[in-house]
DNA sequence: TGTCTATATGCCTAAACAGGTATATAGATT
DNA sequence: AATCTATATACCTGTTTAGGCATATAGACA
């Protein structure tokens, strides 16, 4: 893993954002569009983009496709992630996505059905994702 | 500073080894030349592109612009700065860099005329700069 | 089988970037 | 004043990037 590599991808917000929350938990899409607040198209690229990059690995899941930070990180992107975290008190931005993914983290991933059918756009229950993807 | 701003400066090989050098010594722009061995354009503009993102502060010193590191830097800029610093072991381009730079040291920013001066090659004593500028 | 849902991709446009060549500039030196 | 030295800038070119719209795809499910 190259450093300037590594660099590229940072220097992008929604890139950065997404990576920044991938530290805290693995996620799927929807859960990107949710707390960024940006079209998938956009997210859906960044995502490629980190992907061709080996910066991510994905799984798929019944319908949704469940991104991670690869699991053995060479030591320069573990050193910079670290570094991430630490700057994030001083970014507002990255600070409200996280406050955003520790409240969404059980109710997102419901196939969007399910959320339509809730009466006053008050969502059912049914189908909540279990928190399996959130590692601490 | 923003974080952005700061890995679109660090994202470039060129800007990220002059950054990785200024972590150690204020330089002029003849120091990068020799240490990079990049033409004078590309350095040069690179620089500006530091210097225009305040990532970057000038001074002239009869002939030569000397280039520092800003004197009170942003948290963030300081945190990234240590992290590429530890980051240089696994980046043989950085490493060599640094090398380069303590054996250049004294030697380097004499005017050209002084250079050719020289008998087979060989450089004469005069004019040779002090090292004020490299701290620590 | 066909339809739905989540996600990815192709094509387009505008902007940023990186690098090169040639030239300008500011201060030092003669 | 003319010249020299170090550095900066203007202009050009090809490449990358970011974002948008429309459409494709793969697996789930009726």
């Amino acid at each position: 893993m190259d450093l300037i590599q590594i660099y590229q991808c940072f220097c992008d917000r929604t890139r950065l954002r997404i990576l920044h929350l991938l530290t805290k938990s693995s996620l799927c899409v929807c859960h990107f569009q949710d707390i960024l607040g940006e079209p998938q198209v956009k997210i859906s690229k960044h995502l490629a983009y980190l992907r061709g990059r080996g910066m991510v690995t994905t799984k798929r899941e019944q319908n949704w496709i469940i991104y991670s930070l690869p699991g053995r990180r060479a030591e320069e992107l573990e050193r910079n992630l670290k570094c991430l975290q630490d700057c994030v008190q001083t970014d507002p931005v990255l600070k409200r996505d996280m406050a955003k993914l520790f409240k969404l983290a059980k109710k997102c991933c419901e196939p969007r059905s399910v959320f339509k059918r809730g009466i006053n756009g008050r969502r059912t229950n049914a189908k909540t994702k279990s928190s399996v993807y959130l590692r601490s």
